[in-house]
DNA sequence: ATCTCTGCCGATATATAGATCGGGTAGAAA
DNA sequence: TTTCTACCCGATCTATATATCGGCAGAGAT
């Protein structure tokens, strides 16, 4: 959990929505082949209008700061919240 | 439903191991990324000893006798019995 | 004005399951 | 013996989601 790297990653409003989407995936997506539970399809998140390599990149972003957690199966790559992750770095920002 | 085309498919013992494995397939395949209720992967026929090309032409020909049922999901093919077909099948049969 | 940072894009690279191709072999039929 | 068929295999091709690359543009800082 790095503080500083969380901020960077949450400097962003496409990488906000995207945490704020994975609260409630059902809500937020389209249907996918896979179950949500598998988490959600990275190629969803491109509804936010950027080309999927700018997507990518945003995912990356979260990923490697630890909000997001990965799961590839064969060519699909799943995304969830990191919960975990999240409140270690609420409680820390009470250090502010 | 051709009943020469269906005859050919079954006249190899791998063809016929297949449509059992499929009859149930928690007992015969290993665990899988997928729930079985999507069915079996391709990859999983494997376990007959033969070649990736050889399973794929052997599951090709059950598809094209309907015998299975195919569904692609990315990369992935999964396999189901094809109960409707089996069972028009074997009435007839009794025109023998 | 220039430098740096961040983000954007299109193009290309990567990885992988399954399909197809080319060639070889064994058995049955002629 | 020759021919035909079904089968086998390794090698190559295809398709597709995602990752990475190279270049461009705007915003701040100096």
């Amino acid at each position: 959990m790095d503080r500083d790297i969380i901020l960077k990653a949450l400097a962003h409003p496409v990488r906000r929505d995207v945490l704020a989407w994975l609260k409630e995936p059902e809500k937020h997506f389209t249907a996918q082949e896979h179950p949500l539970e598998m988490g959600v399809c990275a190629s969803q998140f491109e509804r936010c209008g950027l080309a999927q390599s700018s997507v990518s990149a945003h995912l990356a972003t979260l990923a490697s700061a630890g909000l997001v957690t990965t799961r590839r199966v064969g060519q699909w790559v799943f995304y969830k919240r990191n919960e975990d992750t999240i409140a270690a770095f609420r409680a820390a920002l009470s250090d502010l």
